[in-house]
DNA sequence: AATGAATGAGAGTTCATTCAT
DNA sequence: AATGAATGAACTCTCATTCAT
């Protein structure tokens, strides 16, 4: 029963709605993390009954949450894929990188504390397949040929670039508490502490 | 809302039962995730009722998560806290904290697996408050106190100890993935690796 | 319940619609069941929109199902009066009505299908009435008074009108299985079939 | 998560409740109908909550109508079978057959309108399969088997036995709505009458 | 004439928790 | 010390129906 007619067109005020419900999704997975975030409670949140999240999002649960996490992925794709592009040397690309991901972080908590609750909370799939984990080892394995292409150059010194880019990746997601509990850090100051740490491990 | 019933006695086979249970949940927690870690689930692991581990946790799920959480942390901490203590000089804690940190990893991955499966997915508590985050967060502070340490006596070079000890920390964490599902990348080398990266980053 | 509006006229345009909308709705239940016929899938089969469905029967699902049993009902008793009429012996006229019975199942696999699946998939309505068993009985009932008829002109033999009248009938719809599932099977052999053991039994 | 421990061991009280809940099932399906025979309404019936029926039902609606359909076949299997292997002859068997039917319709009027409603109810599953025909056809073929052992016998005379079983257990069926609406009928002279049909329409 | 949008009522199901035994 | 039985609350999802356009 489930229509899956992929290149589906949709109206103007349907393409509203979903945006809503979505931008309802990423404040209550902000707020209430995974758990706390039922139907009911987006709905309540849009103002709309539960009937019409599902009206509008016929995938149900599953649906509206890959769209979470689709958006913001693409937004932050989007964003960071610019900023390391305009860069000429790898080294640049690097602080590239990591600035345009804080920036990214700071721009758009809640999308990405919703992101990171949906990614964390939506655990094994009963046949132990996971949902999202191929999402990040794909970025994890992205960086790592940054690393590697810089120290093909000759721009980077010795290290392994697999534990370096799962170092920078886990640096970046450890930001996390901060975003949720101290707004008052200075993301600017912090990335360009990033920047000076993977400098100096980078370095030729 | 942990009931910290002050001076309440167990009997030894109590004590057993509580650390069977435990034992349980982890396994079902490392195996099944949060969501997948029902009471009903852990009691089937156990080989007992639901009922049971209601019985000897009498905060209910909470309390059972809990001591989880406690006891991995307080395995992991006497493994460390040995470890640092047993050097003398602040870079060699450090190394110790990082290859340490890493050994325990690798030696008790279910319980690693666990600890953050109950971290990451227990979201935040209706009222708002968070469970388990007060605890990274001491462990972050704890750490950057060492690193503040380090430079006071001049081992170590200029950095912000708190973004550098939250970077260590995401370091370490980010290697969940790998415990998961890369059980063949050898955790030593990666280890040294680590150690190599943040002697680079504290160097004077 | 079903409104008979009397004097609504209808348009052209209006009457091909119904049409072309029972026709969706018998081959959806002829395909899915009663359980499967939902309002949606009605719609969807006809190519317009579940309210266009409600548009054209303001009685909604009740009104829609009673048409599709009406018209099945009548497309029958059109064949079948045509058939039993054209006979002037009782004898001829009983044959007729088994064989253009079981004719027009063959006919109308769909159509038959569609009707056994509303009248038996239609429970009782809460008030604890049954919308469809009435038109059964008067089925029964007339083709009783065939066979009464039969006894009184002396062609027939003695049994009870009724048990036989209900026999047939029953023995009639057990081919609802061999509709759905034996297409190999030779309908005009099983009405043959038929038309002996019925001679038998109301042999004089 | 679904146990299928095939051979559970059940407590004295777990039987009775399941059987209360059986019960309750029966008398909600022959009153409401299969639509009208939700879980609530069979938990109301029995006066437990709705979670008490899932909590001895593990499989859901579909093992407590399961077990409906089971257990009434199972009764009926019972008193027919004795019937018929308590005769000699093969016409006697039929008679046996027939009577023996009749009279459990006779005497479960409410087990078998449930029977009936699931069996009639239960549309086609999604993937097309039928849930509970095999059962009929199995029926029908057995009911064949001994016609046709009659036929051999030289007890009976010409008839096509399949079409005969079917016509058979058609007419059985279609005693239905005399079940539901007519009390007053006297079984015994229906059962007699049927005797009298088929002894005609088997005759050597 | 027809529809997209929305909804309320109710379905089956899961789960932490309670309680008498 | 432990359990079987039962429950209430909450969950996701389906469906016939309404209504403004």
């Amino acid at each position: 029963m489930r229509t899956v007619e992929v290149g589906r067109e949709r109206t103007f005020i349907e393409r509203a709605r979903r945006r809503q419900l979505v931008a309802a999704a990423i404040d209550q997975l902000a707020e209430a993390g995974y758990a706390g975030t039922t139907l009911a409670a987006v709905a309540a949140r849009a103002g709309v009954s539960k009937a019409a999240v599902l009206y509008h999002f016929t995938g149900g649960k599953d649906e509206l949450l890959g769209e979470v996490v689709g958006a913001v992925i693409a937004d932050a794709n989007e964003v960071m894929t610019a900023a390391v592009q305009s860069e000429s040397t790898i080294g640049d690309m690097l602080r590239a990188y990591i600035t345009s991901n804080v920036g990214f972080l700071a721009a758009h908590r809640r999308e990405v504390l919703a992101l990171l609750a949906v990614v964390n909370g939506a655990g094994p799939r009963p046949d132990g397949s996971s949902l999202y984990e191929p999402v990040s080892e794909r970025v994890v394995a992205e960086l790592a040929g940054l690393l590697r292409a810089g120290q093909e150059s000759g721009a980077f010194g010795a290290f392994s670039p697999m534990v370096v880019a799962r170092t920078l990746r886990g640096s970046i997601d450890a930001l996390e508490p901060v975003l949720r509990h101290h707004p008052e850090v200075d993301l600017d100051a912090y990335a360009a502490e990033l920047v000076a740490i993977f400098e100096k491990v980078t370095a030729p």
